[in-house]
DNA sequence: GGAGGGATTTACATCGATGTAAAAATATGC
DNA sequence: GCATATTTTTACATCGATGTAAATCCCTCC
């Protein structure tokens, strides 16, 4: 009939009070080896375990980490959690997963939505989001953004040269001797997200060879889907002036054109030639396997999870001294607060393009 | 210079108690239309949110569920949590993912570790545990297990029919004049996990036509990723008697397993036909396209929640009436309470046998 | 042997929301 | 018009852990 044992039975049973008992819990300074061992035989006796929810009305933390993505079952974004489960793990955080489907309003409502409520702070993948929308949003809580370079960057953010890892990639395929490449996923090169970024890196690079940009072959994807893939590679193919190679803005993609080529009896690389981003692992296995940019995962994840805990740290301690204190009494004014804030960081890992067989030799 | 306002902030703005403005909040009956008006006005100009600490800790709900997968980056796994996640949104409910590795011991930690100490309720799908390992827990909280029978099911669980499903597969491996078929990822059949049930269906669909059962055929594979699916392929390919067909445990080994049968010179399906379970969506578009068991992921993901809703809600009501106020005062015994668990429910959701190129005639 | 000082321990208040029971307001019946 | 229902609203206690400040304890040293 038992129910879980609280504080107070620990302290009880060890005849000490539960002050004492919460001391030795969290390894305060100043507890006499003899009361910390007879608190902690109750503890092992009695099977305490503390509650989290008394410690993180008290704390005003939680312990816990929102991780927000566009969806997990696109290769990319089952990775990255992977690893940031596990980091934060290595933090004592356990993380809560939200999908936005990447759409805005599910993207915006994710930012300070229910489930936000309680946690920590965040480690937000936006795709939908444009730089205003970030750039309006304050959020109560740290944020870290993933994979973007927003410019009016209020918010720290983890991400890879999204620029040059296409310039790089495309260069690639312009060394292999193809001419006229097609960008699969992409968008109008501009400022905004990783899709912008990557379009413009490619035009840079085939720029600087001197060819010229041509925006018909820049074809938009809806979902970043393998069938977004084939279907947009099908129709390429089929163009009066068909493309030689296809940078494709993610595996994925690539993987559905590599398929679509298959289908139309276009070889790859011998005809054509595929690239792609994300560097998720069925990509290795593919045939023809699969040419990408694998940016640095791990220390991506690694990364943003430090940042965001240093965001954590940070806010914890000195920003508002006691504004709560001094607010006591005061009804009005609940203007969102702004803590730290002082220079948001930007952290740029590594990536690296891995040829391999899909972006060999024409013939 | 503002913090979050509490329910006390807006119950003085309102004009009205605290407990009222909670009852606003909770909509709960008796409340007259003027005085929630006013509530409402007040919380909506304060912007108040409800803190979920101080909820939580009074009715002892977090709102949160735990789902526990081997993890994340492997298709299979992503796709369902993707799933889940969503289910578990129509729900109101958030979701902390936890990662396993398929190791047994962080199996056992997730249950009752850290992470877990604050949600409501548990879906776990175990690899590494046992049925004893299994039988023998009994955790403080609702769990329903994914994707196994155990034997001695203690808790609720959701799956497919597995040895059904393998006999399927390799009913159509043999239906296509396949004779020599082998099982990568495969254990021993046995009462246990996937894998032997997987197995078990193996054997029976072999025997039924007279052949024999060939233990050497049966390979297990370590980690399920596409890497084992290539090396035990390979191994096969090499081995005195070769096999024509391999019924891969999930979709990645089988895509290693059509790899690794491409490097080796051997055609997929004229030599050697391939197939896989899972129904991953690269599988799709993979060359050949795989043939494999597809369950009926979304029907398990809504059965899943459903289920663990169901027996949340029910430990809520009726079994433990109020032993916490008679039990004040005693301090002993703490034992695992153990309120519903009236026979433990068993739901088997369909699947369906997608065949493909890769299990098309040999020849 | 007692003052002084640091190390331990304690009582109590508090974090924010909500259940309980009783008070206050309103409605109903005769 | 007044006693009795019934609906609304309130004050207060509580969920479990921990910060604060005050109370003890234990030494050291003159």
């Amino acid at each position: 009939m038992g129910n879980r044992p609280r504080i107070k039975d620990v302290a009880r049973r060890a005849g000490v009070s539960q002050k004492t008992v919460s001391n030795v819990i969290n390894d305060h300074p100043n507890v006499s080896p003899r009361t910390r061992a007879a608190v902690e035989e109750a503890i092992a006796a009695l099977g305490y375990r503390v509650n989290l929810a008394g410690r993180h009305l008290r704390r005003g933390e939680s312990g816990v980490i929102a991780l927000i993505v566009p969806e997990l079952d696109l290769g990319y974004f089952a990775e990255l959690s992977d690893l940031i489960i596990r980091e934060a793990e290595q933090h004592s955080r356990t993380v809560l997963v939200h999908q936005t489907e990447a759409r805005r309003e599910r993207e915006m409502a994710a930012l300070d939505g229910f489930g936000t409520d309680f946690v920590d702070g965040v480690l937000f993948n936006p795709l939908a989001m444009d730089d205003d929308d970030l750039a309006a949003h304050r959020s109560r809580l740290p944020v870290v953004l993933l994979g973007e370079t927003p410019q009016a960057g209020r918010h720290h953010h983890v991400t890879i040269d999204n620029v040059r890892a296409a310039r790089e990639a495309t260069d690639h395929l312009l060394d292999a001797g193809r001419t006229r490449i097609a960008v699969i996923g992409g968008r109008p090169p501009g400022p905004s997200g990783t899709a912008e970024l990557r379009a413009q890196g490619y035009r840079e690079a085939v720029e600087a060879r001197g060819l010229a940009y041509e925006p018909e072959l820049v074809r938009p994807a809806r979902h970043f889907h393998w069938q977004d893939g084939a279907d947009l590679a099908a129709e390429l193919v089929r163009s009066p002036r068909p493309p030689d190679a296809l940078l494709c803005l993610n595996d994925p993609l690539a993987l559905g054109a590599i398929r679509a080529l298959y289908d139309a009896g276009v070889r790859v690389p011998e005809d054509v030639a595929v690239a792609g981003f994300d560097d998720i692992a069925l990509g290795r296995c593919s045939v023809p396997s699969l040419t990408t940019v694998s940016p640095d995962k791990p220390g991506l994840a690694r990364a943003a999870v430090k940042l965001l805990m240093e965001e954590i740290e940070a806010r914890r301690s000195p920003s508002a001294p006691s504004s709560r204190e001094a607010a006591e009494g005061t009804v009005s004014a609940f203007e969102d607060s702004t803590p730290g804030d002082p220079a948001p960081k930007e952290i740029v890992v590594g990536h690296t393009l891995l040829v391999r067989e899909s972006s060999g030799p024409k013939s």
